[in-house]
DNA sequence: ATCAAAATGAGAATCTTTTTCATCTGAGTT
DNA sequence: AACTCAGATGAAAAAGATTCTCATTTTGAT
C-alpha cells in the first residue's frame, strides 16, 4: 500500500490510513475487528482515535481493499482482500476460523438468485461447528 | 401454543410468553425483530416490557420454538420454526426477503465441515441482491 | 390460602458503531 | 518555502441494540 494506491481510491494519503493498512498487512490475526486494529495501532505507539479506525475501515471496504464479515458475535471483522472471495467455517467453542471456497455452492447460489428474480450482489455463508481440537478434550 | 407446550419447554405459562408466541403466529411479518414484536404487543393493548420480549425470544430460541437470523442490518430477526431450516435471499434496496432450501448446498456444507475436521452445529447462508421489482424502476 | 421460585417491568448499564465539531494536515498553488 | 482550504482527524457525545439489576408481581405446587 502506497500513497499512490490511496489516491487512486480517492483518499488522501494520511498517516492513519497508511498505518491501518500496515496493521492488516502484518497479519496479527487474519480477521480483525475495529477494536483489534485500534489496539494494535496504540500498541505500536500510534496516536489514532477509534472513530478514525472505524472510518478508515469503512472507506477501505468501499474502495474494495478489504472485506467485512459478520461472524455472529455482534461486531464486524475485516480482512485484506487477498485471494478474493471465500467463505468461513467457525468453531463455536474456541473461535477458530477456517476458510473455504466451493464452486458447486457458488454456482447453486447464482442459480437460486436468478430463479428468485434477483440480481445477486453479494452473499455470505457461515458454517458453525466444533473443531477437531475442541472435540478431543 | 398452549400452556402445556410451554411447560414442556420448562417455562412457566405466563401472559407475556403466550402473547409473544401469538404475535409471531399472527404473522404480521414473516421475520420480526424484538422491537417489531414489542410494538405489536403494545398496539394490541398489552403492557409488556421490551426487556421481557428480548428474554422470551431468547428462551423460545433455546427451546427450539423459533429461529433467530442476522440479516446484516445490525439486529436479530425471529421467525416461527414452521417448516424447519431454510436460507434467505434479501433485496438490498427494499428489504424484501425470500426463502429457499437447496439440498445440493446443504450436502456440500456437511462435506466441507467434515473435511475441515468440524462437527457442524449450524450454518447460515444469505444471498444479497436486487429484486425484480426494484430492478424495473 | 400460603409460599418459594421464577418471571416481570422500568430503567440503568453495556457494547459496538456513528455523529458532531473544533482543530489539524495533505497537497496543490503562489 | 509560505499560503490555502477541502478533506481528515481526535475526543467526546450520541445512537441503537441488547442485557443486566433489582424491587415487585405472578405462577404453580402444597
Ligand atoms: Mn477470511
Ligand atoms: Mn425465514
Ligand atoms: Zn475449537
Ligand atoms: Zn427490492
Amino acid at each position: 500500500m502506497t500513497s499512490t494506491d490511496l489516491k487512486k481510491a480517492g483518499l488522501k494519503a494520511t498517516m492513519p490510513r497508511l498505518r491501518v493498512f500496515q496493521i492488516l498487512e502484518e497479519n496479527h490475526k487474519r480477521h480483525m475487528s475495529a477494536e483489534d486494529v485500534y489496539k494494535a495501532l496504540i500498541d505500536s505507539g500510534e496516536d489514532v482515535g477509534l472513530a478514525t479506525v472505524y472510518r478508515v475501515l469503512t472507506q477501505f471496504e468501499a474502495a474494495g481493499l478489504i472485506a467485512r464479515h459478520h461472524f455472529g458475535d455482534g461486531h464486524s471483522v475485516f480482512e485484506l482482500d487477498h485471494g478474493g472471495h471465500h467463505d468461513h467455517i467457525l468453531c463455536v467453542k474456541c473461535g477458530r476460523v477456517d476458510e473455504f471456497i466451493d464452486e458447486t455452492i457458488e454456482q447453486r447460489q447464482r442459480e437460486i438468485a436468478r430463479n428468485a428474480g434477483y440480481e445477486m450482489t453479494d452473499h455470505a455463508l457461515y458454517i458453525y461447528g466444533i473443531c477437531n481440537s475442541c472435540r478431543n478434550k
